[in-house]
RNA sequence: GGGCGCAUAACUCAGAGGUAGAGUGCUACCUUCACACGGUAGAAGUCGCUGGUUCGACUCCAGCUGCGCCCACCA
């Protein structure tokens, strides 16, 4: 396409044609750089273009584009908040603000880690680790540089006209110089401190994760009961005094109260769940867990038997069995009687003879669930560790980092989880242990990266202290410093807020900012020195350090034996490297920081923070976040906090969280389902090969294959036509509802396609008229302007108005579907049709042709204005061949850089808007009369309009030409309908005040009857609601009086709709 | 267990205390000189269910049912 050729427009409009020629225009991203961007130092502009009129340099808009992981590709995610951050952003610029879009890419520490080391395996068979920390980081960089361009030329792709020239990395130098001097503000301050926590580990990773990337999904597991022997009766009777010395009384039902029995109900249900153990399961071994006894139905016998058994052992039950490896004692409930005399006794493990295992009483246990006795593992276990804490209990590691048992597992050392489970199950088996196991549906910790199972597992962390911060972030939001839209998710916001739990935000990786804590060996090596002296005895760290070891080994040992007190006193949080005689004393931490904590510092990093910088001063706090609600903890919540704390003030006026986008049913999209829309093949097309032959490509399963097809089949029978950036942006916005899911549904895409070559074509007819008569600016005109001219004026005022006011409360799809509306429904089906004139004399076309060939200018550019957000490449194309033709000979070289259309009330004219409805009226009901009469459409016949005695009929009479051009009849006369007697055969179709009648009809009389009647019966009908509505003696004295006036006037209508109807029928 | 959201035409969705709307699809007719990615006309809905408030409820309130999502320590 050559930009010169602007007199021909193809006749369809091609969105990919379009597209590519001005994304290749660089001379537009230049213009938009011009009035866009501000210098803060207070630098001149160098602005060909003239400033707007309603230049708000005072206050820049401001958005800090969420920044896109370097591990992906362009998806529906980024199509969507592109187009709705390009529309505030586009909006904004016409509107004379200076903008700000600031473009990013992010590290995304454990993702990008991971896809490295998959190629890395998959293409050389090699393990980070055998390469090297700095051997992968130069791969994970270049991986960096291939795939971060790829995005960013897919956003501009998409229309995004951000300031890429600020395009900022999360690991660039000034992003990396924030986040350590971030992180060694809040350390010096206290709010991060590093400590031995149970944290969430994911084996697969083998990284610490914190809270929020830990899912919870529902999944079917084992409920494992197994028992613990008392180690001697003996242990049984000091505790309580109660207790009762002989085995037999010791049957805890006897010692139960009767209140207590409802509590115990639980256990019926238990019971009758017995029988559904599964029967391989050996099922002589199955007994009933001690608490069952007591209401057992089963005779004395076995009643006596389950007591005894319960004194001599205490059942509990489990879904990860491994972990019995690891459990330090047994809890059951203070108040339950079964129990209560065995508090303080020592149970035996099984595995580990010199280990007692204490039976403690705590409140968290349920006595209803499973034995009521709750086996205790402080190293793996959220729970079991507070309890552990509660009870002075030890913490007994027994995973290692990548999910083996560890050198506490005596025999079972070194085999993978699901192996030890399977083998401790056995020997719980041979040693009479085992009691059964049960079928249960339970929730397990899923690591969102990996969607592996979640180990929680103790480990030396870094942790920002989040209360205060929490607080901050709660009130910004509280008194409306920044406004959540929709405000339906403040309410999420604060229950997150108020349950926020210390933030994990060491990470267990290469990728990443390395934590900026350095460690002084030298007093290290001091303190562990000390620490044996005051044991008096020689430790193993100790005895490490005298052989000599290596300065890394050293620190190990260090983190490893240590209070973390001692740490923190010799350790250092610095933002300045290493100098080179530092370098012999100090080492730095190993571990990465969370990628969450650089990105939750971009409202800050982003303008040059720490400094002071202009930039800061100027775009903070910025205008809005854009994002998805999926990410409203992980991200914005983190972003509130830092920002709010380090800066004094929220980073955001506004917070927009966007809905998700899915598949035409709701579905979350994903390949392996076959229902993702790529929007690269909204863009361009898609035949239904060529979507099936790409997910071919896709690894999966051979056998589900198939399926996968038939679905692409069965949701894209067609394929998908090339709607273009356009399109899609359209769609989006159209499509993305507040707080709804975004459904993806192509039928819908196609229809906004097809929108855009409407009004591409309504260019095409507009074109030649408009570059053959002079056109006038409209204040000229505005003294000629005909009932059509102000009508459609009136319009683009009114659709101007809805934009903005949609638009500032992020009603995107309101505000496009005004535009939609106005081109089609309003400019095209009527203003067009009326421009033509077909069969007026020359007189009367030439007055149109001055007068509305104007208006149409007019109205068509401020269309393409007005839809230049949503659609930035049609708009642009169009306004380049409209804008030469301007009267006013517009400066303005870019639709882009042009003003957005303002609403101006001198337009608005409801006597226009009144007039041409009933304009309207009397064409569609000539039309319909037409089609009643089974009259083709190019037959022309004599028509005459039948008003009734309120209506204007002057107004009909001085527009009978309009009328018969529009509806396409010979002639039409106007006549007033009382009195008037319908020739026979005559087709009527009535409406409320102006009834089409065709004369010479040449309708089938046995099917115009039946549609008659069938009118007749509807408006008998209308009528009947009516008159009952104001028959009701409370409706005219309650009602508001315009209401009742108003349905008066409604029964008035349906009254002569009904004669008229009654009448056509008698014509009949 | 708590919280949030949704239920309107065949499909995807707007709407709103006063006679149900759009796009797609469907039916019939039309290649009328911008557009068949088009035009004209039309069929199509007990607005999830049950109560309540109201002169009037699809809309407000309560409950219920179904679906989706989020949070939560049930071994």
């Amino acid at each position: 396409m050559q930009e010169s050729s602007g007199k021909e427009l193809p006749k369809t409009h091609d969105a990919v044609a379009v597209e590519r020629y001005w994304l290749k225009n660089g001379a537009c991203r230049d213009a938009i750089n011009r009035v866009s961007v501000v210098d803060p130092a207070g630098g001149k502009e160098s602005g060909v273009e003239p400033p707007h009129s309603r230049s708000s340099d005072a206050i820049p808009y401001v958005i800090l584009m969420p920044p896109p992981n370097i591990t992906g590709t362009l998806h529906n995610g980024h199509a969507l908040f592109v187009t709705l951050q390009d529309i505030l952003i586009r909006f904004h610029r016409m509107r004379g603000y200076k903008t700000l879009w600031l473009p990013g890419l992010d590290h995304a520490g454990i993702a990008t880690q991971a896809v490295v080391e998959r190629a890395l395996r998959v293409e050389e068979g090699k393990s980070r680790r055998d390469v090297g920390r700095a051997e992968f980081l130069k791969r994970v960089w270049a991986w960096k540089e291939r795939n971060g361009n790829r995005i960013i030329e897919q956003l501009k792709a998409l229309g995004a006209s951000a300031d890429w020239d600020r395009l900022v990395f999360t690991m660039d130098p000034n992003h990396c110089k924030a986040v350590n001097e971030a992180f060694a503000r809040l350390w010096n301050d206290g709010l991060i401190y590093r400590g031995r926590r149970l944290v969430n580990w994911d084996p697969k990773t083998g990284t610490a994760v914190s809270d929020e990337e830990v899912e919870h999904v529902t999944r079917k597991g084992e409920l494992v009961y197994f028992a613990y022997p008392l180690r001697g009766l003996a242990a049984c009777h000091p505790c309580i005094p109660s207790c009762h010395p002989c085995v037999s009384s010791c049957h805890p039902c006897e010692s139960r109260g009767p209140e207590m029995d409802s509590r115990f109900r639980g256990n019926d249900k238990m019971e009758g769940g017995n029988d559904k153990v599964e029967g391989g399961n050996d099922s002589s071994s199955v007994t009933p867990a001690p608490a069952s006894a007591g209401v057992n139905s089963a005779g004395v016998h076995k009643e006596s038997h389950s007591a005894r058994r319960a004194c001599e052992e205490i059942i509990v039950a489990t879904t990860r069995l491994e972990t019995m490896l690891g459990d330090v004692a047994v809890a059951v409930h203070p108040q339950d009687e079964r129990y209560k005399h065995l508090v303080g006794a020592t149970l035996r493990h099984p595995f580990f003879p010199d280990r007692e295992l204490r039976v403690i009483a705590d409140a968290m246990v349920k006595p209803e669930f499973g034995s009521g006795a709750v086996k205790i593992t402080p190293a793996h276990d959220p729970n079991d560790f507070a309890v552990g804490q509660r009870h002075g209990l030890p913490c007994l590691s027994v995973l290692t980092s990548d999910g083996r048992i560890n050198d506490e597992g005596g025999p079972y050392r070194g085999l993978p989880k699901q192996e030890a489970r399977r083998r401790i199950e056995e020997d719980l088996r041979k040693l009479g242990l085992f009691r059964k196991k049960e079928p249960i549906e339970h929730n397990v910790s899923v690591s969102q990266r990996s969607g592996e199972p979640i180990e929680p597992m103790i480990s030396r962390q870094y942790f920002v202290r989040t209360e205060s911060m929490a607080r901050k972030a709660r009130e910004v939001v509280d008194s409306g410093e920044t406004q959540i839209f929709p405000s339906s998710w403040k309410k999420t916001w604060n229950h997150f807020l108020c349950n926020i739990q210390d933030w994990c935000v060491s990470r267990q990786l290469w990728w990443g900012h390395r934590i900026p804590v350095y460690y002084d060996l030298h007093k290290l090596r001091d303190a562990i020195q000390n620490d044996a002296r005051q044991r008096g005895k020689e430790t193993t760290a100790l005895r490490a350090l005298q052989t000599g070891v290596p300065r890394r080994e050293l620190l190990r040992i260090a983190l490893d034996t240590l209070e973390d007190e001692w740490i923190r006193a010799f350790s250092v949080a610095s933002v300045e490297d290493l100098t080179a005689e530092q370098a012999d004393r100090y080492v730095q931490e190993e571990d990465v920081l969370d990628t969450w904590f650089s990105s939750g510092l971009w409202p800050l990093a982003t303008l040059g923070w720490p400094n002071k910088t202009a930039d800061l001063q100027t775009f903070y706090p910025s205008a809005v976040l854009e994002t998805g609600f999926d990410i409203l903890f992980f991200w914005v919540a983190r972003m509130v906090m830092l920002g709010t704390h380090f800066m004094g003030r929220s980073p955001f006026a506004h917070v927009y969280l966007h809905a998700m986008v899915r598949d035409a049913h709701g579905r979350k999209m994903s390949k392996s389902l076959g229902n993702a829309v790529d929007p690269l093949d909204v863009m361009r097309g898609a035949t239904l090969k060529q979507l099936q032959d790409k997910a071919r490509q896709h690894p999966m399963a051979a056998d589900r294959l198939p399926q996968v097809l038939a679905g692409i089949a069965k949701q894209f029978p067609e394929g998908i036509p090339a709607a273009g950036a356009d399109g899609l942006r359209l769609s989006l916005a159209i499509l993305s509802g507040q707080g709804r899911d975004v459904r993806l549904a192509v039928p819908r895409i196609t229809g906004y396609r097809a929108f855009l070559n409407k009004l591409w074509n309504a260019t095409r007819f507009a074109l030649p008229r408009l570059q053959q008569s002079s056109l006038v600016p409209l204040q000229q005109l505005r003294k000629e302007l005909s009932l059509p001219d102000r009508w459609i004026l009136s319009c683009l005022q009114r659709t101007i108005r809805t934009v903005h006011e949609s638009l500032a409360v992020y009603r995107f799809d309101a505000a496009a579907q005004a535009v939609y509306h106005f081109v089609w429904s309003q400019l095209c089906d009527w203003y067009v049709e009326c421009v033509k004139c077909d069969g007026l004399s020359p007189d009367c076309r030439d007055a149109i042709n001055r007068v509305s060939t104007s208006v149409l200018w007019h109205v068509l550019e401020t269309s393409v204005r007005l839809l230049h957000p949503f659609c930035p490449f049609i708009t642009e194309e169009l306004w380049r061949v409209l804008r030469p033709l301007s009267p006013q000979k517009l400066s303005h070289r870019f639709c882009c850089t042009s003003p957005y259309p303002e609403f101006d009330a001198a337009w608005v004219d409801e006597a226009a808007e009144s007039d041409m409805e009933l304009l309207q009226q009397a064409v569609t009901g000539i039309r319909a009369a037409r089609a009643e009469s089974g009259l083709p459409p190019s037959r022309k016949l004599p028509v005459i309009l039948l008003v009734d005695d309120a209506a204007p009929r002057g107004l009909f009479a001085s527009h009978a030409s309009l009328v018969a051009s529009l509806a396409r009849a010979a002639s039409v006369d106007v006549r007033a309908r009382e009195g008037f007697a319908a020739p026979k055969g005559a087709v009527v179709h009535p409406g409320t005040v102006v009834h089409a009648m065709i004369v010479r009809g040449e309708a089938d009389v046995q099917a115009r009857r039946r549609t008659v009647k069938q009118q007749l019966e509807k408006a008998r009908k209308e009528l009947a609601t009516v008159a009952a509505v104001l028959a009701g003696a409370a409706f005219a004295q309650r009602a508001p009086a315009a209401v009742v006036q108003a349905k008066r006037e409604q029964r008035v209508a349906l009254e002569k709709k009904v004669g008229a109807l009654e009448q056509a029928l008698q014509g009949l």
